[in-house]
DNA sequence: TTGTACGCGTTATCAA
DNA sequence: TTGATAACGCGTACAA
């Protein structure tokens, strides 16, 4: 049995109860606990024993009533799948080491959730929010108001365009540029492009990069190559058993996320179709799974790691600044990983 | 512009701002905000409108500060893999209902960090934990010093086994004799056994369902056959390549997890070895990845979204009841999905 | 039906 | 070097 057995196995130990302890005022045990210079060396060390004895840690809400400082960062992503959780890890990362606490919410890619996300955090005072947008998410006011007033907030990967703060965003132009430019290279000509929701605004920039190549190597943009659709494996199916029905058919087919390239393979293997011979694969985002498949398929590695770092770097940048210090958009650039679903000339 | 443009962008408003405003007192004001019953209805209206003017939301600080209760569920997982990310989407679902916000932390399979997480979030007071622990954890004094001082708490999948706590876990067991009766059944007689470190507790326990399964049917226990070590797909790589150097060799592995599994099927794949004609495989977790490779590969599917709704479900349970509940273990099922990794009587 | 006053656990200011 | 006290934003007896 410990020595003084705790008798209030309930309530956590409070300052007062290390101050009654000792017969000493609360501001004394305050200053002790705060290594303040001004406290006698005798007192302090009483203190601190007591405080370990009684199992004492401050209690941070009242900490924060009072300092309107919470020492964590509220962040608030879509979903959880590789990219975020990855993107999360970073930002964990970072705020550890700057002594913060974060705090992750899903908001399931649903707009209604995001904004009770968004409330919950912040009513409960984070410091801050870091946010990947939801893909239902058009309206961006609940974010505005809260940039009006004041708060902290960084954005990465899924950001808004019309939002007055700082963000972390990919290069997806370029991502889209190199995967195409690889593709040509490789000798296809009719190259699809297997897009997401028409909305979001990260596969319309991967589009852009994909128009962009064929424009600058001389390529027609044809129609009937371009699709749209959910951002979900069952549509990249449908859309590629369409696209296999076309006379001619495409060589090679671009998919704006892994998700849907997976999609795509999976129609391609039903049709029996040889990738790359016939048509060849590129996918965007490099999840794990892209090398165990068969054929390993391409695809554009994102630095999610580092975008979740840079994120709360910057995070932690304003917070560190009294001044409001002016948005910054940090851009970020992805690398293309060849696999068999994209070689064709030295296989 | 808005009707009274706010003037203090920066502060949010209090209680005491729509009362100055309003020129009633504060608590005339708490009782309208939460639709007491004894409060002129006219006054409501009032309130109701210029705390809509003022954008006045409660703050949940002062609020858990008064009422000990935060309405939070601090939740800590090792990682955010596939399995604890729809766990963490289980917990989630089930609190959003009941109210509660989850904030989730990982530990990121260190020790140190778990009892970071852990006291970071006590000390944001916290209505309580749910748990998974870290691979790295064998001490749980930290939970148990919480568990004594009352603070409700459930551990799921990786819960520890001294400790007086609700749990839910699976029936891990029952997964393996699952799949080893299934490999014996489909005309394996060495089964080989993957398993992780020796000191978690999950893989004792499919190391005994696996053993078990070998004796019910009469087949010989051979050690050489059972191995050991770190959690990562390197370590199976390579005890597999050991395990295909046995004279004569293993004619089936059975992975204690998917991970696991993957390691083995490249090393398969490496040294040419046909799956499952010569060397049939098992894997655990039923992660999507599985149904992607090539063969597909069985495994044991466990309720990770279950599993995490009934720690919710539990842990709201306990916070609604003023009686201390006694703790509850729930165990759930696991179901073997059967893929051409292991198919060999009718393929 | 409404208002006053106290307390939650802590920091900060000022006085001793 | 230490102590008393106001303040943070809110809920809640108790009084009016």
């Amino acid at each position: 049995m410990p020595p003084h057995s705790r008798s209030h196995s309930a309530r956590p130990a409070t300052i007062k109860d290390v101050a009654r302890e000792l017969g000493i005022s609360i501001s004394t045990v305050s200053r002790a606990m705060r290594d303040f210079p001004d406290v006698n060396p005798a007192t302090r060390q009483a203190v601190l024993q007591m405080a370990e004895q009684l199992d004492y840690q401050p209690n941070q809400v009242a900490l924060s009533l009072v300092t309107k400082h919470a020492h964590s960062i509220g962040v608030i992503v879509p979903n959880l799948d590789y990219f975020f959780a990855t993107a999360v890890r970073g930002i964990d990362e970072m705020a550890l080491e700057a002594g913060y606490t974060v705090l992750t919410c899903q908001s399931n890619e649903s707009y209604g959730r995001e904004i009770t996300n968004t409330q919950r955090l912040v009513n409960t005072r984070v410091d801050g929010l870091i946010v990947s947008l939801s893909s239902a998410t058009s309206n961006v006011d609940h974010f505005r108001r809260l940039l009006l007033r004041g708060l902290p907030m960084v954005f990465f990967d899924r950001v808004g365009t019309d939002l007055e703060a700082s963000k972390v965003v990919l290069d997806n132009k370029d991502g889209a540029v190199q995967a195409v430019g690889h593709l040509i290279e490789q000798g296809c000509r009719r190259i699809a492009f297997l897009g997401g929701p028409a909305s979001l605004f990260i596969s319309n920039q991967r589009q852009e990069g994909y128009l962009a190549t064929l424009r600058a190597h001389g390529l027609p943009i044809i129609e009937e190559l371009i699709t749209h659709g959910e951002f979900d494996r069952e549509h990249a199916y449908r859309a590629t058993l369409q696209l296999l029905d076309l006379q001619p058919r495409p060589d090679a087919i671009f998919a704006m996320s892994d998700r849907l390239a997976v999609g795509a393979l999976l129609a391609l293997r039903e049709r029996g179709v040889r990738v790359p011979e016939e048509v060849a694969l590129v996918g965007f985002n490099d999840e794990p799974v892209m090398s165990l498949l068969t054929p390993s398929v391409s695809s554009v590695a994102q630095p999610a790691f580092d975008m979740g770092k840079v994120a709360a770097q910057l995070f932690i940048e304003m917070l560190n600044s009294d001044q409001s210090l002016p948005p910054q958009t940090v851009v970020l650039k992805p690398t293309l990983v060849v696999r068999e679903s994209s070689l064709l000339r030295r296989g």
